[in-house]
DNA sequence: AGCACGCCGACT
DNA sequence: GTCGGCGTGCTC
């Protein structure tokens, strides 16, 4: 997967400064060595690798380390990276070609993001141009986006008199004078020059010719992102800090002066001076071990929901801000939301930027450029934002650090809470992960003092965590309550409706279990592409529709049974259909809604729902993980947890740190008004340790059940895993394979004697078939993380030479998904 | 990854 | 006789 290449993968060389020359840019004089070092666009463990071409005389004086550039390669030109200069390279100089163009005025990837690439290939064993790929911004590839800056038209005349000139010039010049009349009507703002023609129904040459005549001006302007011009003014004061809050804010701010100096100091380094000038000034998180260091620089900010650890971030980047020092906030894509963002720019106003997956490219490239260039000093957003190219970065927020959408599962395979940990270590940053509920693995680490520990029990204002209640299902079964709700939840949704107030019933996930069986023989009805069940969905027409999960396969279900002939075969399980139409049922009078991917397949159906739940037109609200997250709705008095057994028993070794995670999400959408709220759990495993700590809003408990767990079995945090999966379009070759895998990487770790390791035997990918390839994996766990990389990338090179054709390995370093 | 070069089967 | 299959090798 993985090849040796000047600059190597050895972590060490990425601490002693892996760009060959050390050059970090252009030179102090303006001018950069004559030859260039580019890594292609082109993902291929042949070519991932430094080539070089000269500098032409015409960009001496502006190449720059992080430039996009168009190389001469072999027969055709392709896209590249700049990724340092030097004075000689491998290569005789004849062979030596030009750089062909320069794709872009600025360079888009600070030398700092180059040094995080190669730490990423190092890390997640993916090709280093698969990591510079990950920190492009979507429309910097490729020639598809307009790079031209967009046109608008301003006015120069008194709007009035506009509308004056336009009636003169109404016969003879139509086209310009609808124009007129629309900026006259827009005045004294300036009109983006593309829908103004549309809406005027002319061309661009009516706007020349008012240009001409001077009565209008056209100013070139990147495209703006969106970003509304009321919310711009900062807010006066920021609320004050419960007491809590306040001794971790002491923390925080001492370790912010010790990190990134003081802020009177004006100490900060020049904006987009090289990462060297920086390296090795920062404290890593690792830090705090050697001798009486004070604070490590990076922090755990453990708070149950609503202690107030938004506050705490945004004084965390005030700080920052105040050092000169720019701010990255990381959040969960759903956490996304308008409220998010509104909070964070009244306390910064226009200093923020906003990356949303909903930008177009040209918004994101102009957004891009615009924090590149330190104009938006302080970014918000999801997973991807952690490579935004923030000049001088001080520090970086990752919150509710525990959630799965942090771990991008197509390569490179990371993992945003790790890089930026990582990227703060390289540009001498701080970070504070934040979470009610952290992942066992971060946790583990704040214990260890890796991290330093911040915790806030309270809710601001002292209002208590919600009761929870565990309802013992199979004592309802055996007294023959065999419906889907209990008798106790039937009983609280009754109550509830009638006092007003409002329910959420949540299950795991949309139409989960919902398969077609037969209850004569057994059978299942399958994907014949994916190997998993298929779910049963019901239409509006009233039919019923079989779904793939993974592939969207669709069939009728088939009448009979196709392996016994019988007439047996329905739908069998718990979805939120079925939840659905049992509530209403039960209570045909109460306002019911549903929500979960089918219903929000279309776009903005999440908002409005939210708005009308949120305005009290919905009694009963069902849904999966989507309703779990962020919603504060006051109304809420009761959650329901239709099952919680699904959760707790997925094929995970995450099982029961999920099934925490989500139970007490779910529970912290009760009781957010003046009533305490009530969270009634559904369960045939009502003594399980898991549920009982989730009863108690005992994350210790639940982390100590999953600590001793893990530790006994090897899992993180006490030992580290890499999956790999072998895949192609034919089943003997691919088993082959991934035999020859195992036994090749199970020699390795032994040759290499890395403590701790063990490879499993290749066996079917739990999804064996998957959009028409079959997959095969092999897990290797050890307690060393560094050798069983090392050993896995030594493997990965032997195998290469005689490897069979259409069979590919892909390898996922803390993998989260096993499917 | 692409694209050239190169060496063996059925077609205007 | 040639068009075309995809195996092998290379790209500063």
């Amino acid at each position: 997967m993985t090849t040796p290449r000047t600059g190597g993968s050895d972590p060490a060389a990425i601490a002693a400064g892996s760009a060959p020359s050390g050059a970090g840019g252009t030179a102090a004089d303006g001018r950069c060595p004559p030859v260039a070092e580019v890594v292609v666009d082109i993902v291929a463990p042949d070519v991932d690798r430094v080539f070089h071409f000269l500098v032409p005389p015409g960009l001496r004086d502006r190449l720059e380390v992080g430039h996009r550039v168009t190389v001469p390669f072999g027969p055709r030109r392709v896209e590249g990276t700049v990724v340092g200069f030097t004075e000689q390279p491998g290569v005789p100089p004849e062979r030596l070609r030009p750089i062909a163009a320069l794709r872009d005025p600025v360079p888009v990837l600070t030398p700092a993001l180059i040094d995080l690439a190669r730490w990423m290939e190092d890390r997640y064993l993916c090709l280093f141009v698969q990591a510079l790929r990950a920190m492009l911004p979507p429309g910097a590839r490729g020639d598809r986006v307009r790079l031209a800056p967009r046109r608008w038209v301003r006015l120069l005349l008194d709007p009035a008199e506009a509308r004056h000139r336009a009636e003169t010039l109404a016969r003879r010049a139509p086209r310009q004078a609808a124009v007129l009349e629309r900026l006259a009507q827009a005045a004294p703002a300036a009109v983006p020059q593309g829908p103004l023609l549309a809406a005027a129904g002319a061309g661009p040459e009516a706007v020349k010719a008012l240009a001409r005549k001077g009565w209008v001006a056209v100013e070139e302007r990147e495209p703006e992102p969106d970003e509304p011009a009321a919310a711009s003014e900062p807010a006066a004061r920021p609320p004050a800090l419960t007491p809590e809050q306040a001794a971790a804010w002491r923390r925080l701010e001492a370790a912010l002066a010790a990190v990134l100096g003081d802020a009177a100091a004006g100490d900060a380094p020049p904006s987009g001076g090289g990462v060297a000038a920086r390296r090795g000034r920062g404290t890593g998180p690792g830090a705090a071990r050697g001798g009486p260091a004070p604070e490590p620089a990076a922090f755990l900010l453990h708070g149950v929901t609503g202690s107030g650890k938004t506050e705490i971030y945004l004084r965390a980047i005030a700080a920052a801000l105040a050092r000169g020092r720019g701010a990255i906030c990381l959040v969960p894509e759903i956490a996304l939301t308008p409220q998010t963002v509104a909070r964070f720019r009244a306390r910064f106003g226009s200093r923020v930027a906003v990356l949303h997956s909903a930008m177009t490219p040209a918004q994101r490239l102009a957004t891009w450029r615009a924090i590149r260039a330190g104009r938006k000093p302080v970014v918000v957003g999801a997973r991807s934002a952690v490579f935004a190219p923030v000049p001088n970065l001080g520090l970086i927020v990752v919150d509710e650090e525990h959630e799965t959408s942090y771990k991008q599962e197509e390569a490179p395979r990371y993992h945003a809470r790790e890089v930026a940990l990582a990227r703060a270590r390289l540009e001498g940053a701080m970070v504070i992960l934040g979470s009610a509920t952290p992942a066992v693995e971060t946790y583990h680490r704040a214990l260890e003092g890796e991290l330093g520990l911040l915790e806030l029990g309270r809710r601001i204002g002292e209002r208590p965590l919600p009761a929870v209640e565990i309802v013992d299902m199979r004592r309802e079964f055996g007294l023959g309550h065999r419906a889907l709700f209990s008798r106790r939840l039937v009983d609280l949704l009754r109550q509830r409706l009638a006092a007003g107030e409002q329910v959420l019933l949540f299950l795991n996930r949309r139409g989960y279990h919902t398969v077609l069986l037969c209850r004569e023989c057994g059978f299942v009805l399958r994907c014949p592409h994916c190997d998993v069940t298929l779910t049963v969905h019901q239409l509006a027409s009233g039919r019923r529709v079989c779904r793939c999960h993974y592939c969207d396969h669709r069939q009728v279900p088939p009448a009979l049974c196709p392996r016994c002939g019988g007439v047996a075969l329905h739908p069998f399980g718990l979805g939120t259909q079925k939840v659905e139409e049992a509530a209403r049922r039960l209570f045909p009078g109460a306002r019911i809604q549903r929500m979960d991917a089918d219903v929000t397949a279309r776009r903005g159906t999440h908002e409005a729902i939210y708005r009308r739940f949120a305005a009290g037109q919905i009694d009963i609200l069902i849904g999966t993980q989507m309703i779990a997250k962020g919603w504060d709705v006051p109304g809420v008095t009761l959650v329901g947890v239709v099952s919680a057994d699904t959760a707790l028993h997925m094929p995970d070794f995450r099982r029961q740190e999920r099934t925490f995670q989500l139970l007490e999400q779910v529970a912290g959408r009760a009781g957010r008004g003046p009533r305490r709220g009530l969270v009634l759990i559904q369960t045939y495993s009502p003594d399980h340790p898991c549920l009982q700590a989730v009863a108690r809003h005992d994350y210790r408990a639940m982390y100590r059940l999953e600590a001793a767990e893990r530790r006994e079995l090897g899992f993180p945090p006490f030992g580290h895993l890499i999956r790999a999966v072998v895949a192609g379009p034919e089943r003997a070759p691919v088993e082959q394979a991934a035999s020859r895998l195992a036994a090749a990487w199970r020699r390795a770790v032994d040759e290499a004697a890395v403590p701790g390791a063990r490879v499993t035997p290749a066996a079917p990918a739990p999804i064996e078939r998957l959009r028409g390839r079959w997959r095969w994996h092999v897990l290797a766990r050890a307690v060393d993380g560094a050798a069983l990389r090392a050993a896995t990338r030594a493997v990965m090179e032997r195998l290469r030479e005689a490897w069979p054709r259409d069979v590919q390995v892909q390898l996922d370093v803390d993998p989260f998904s096993m499917l």
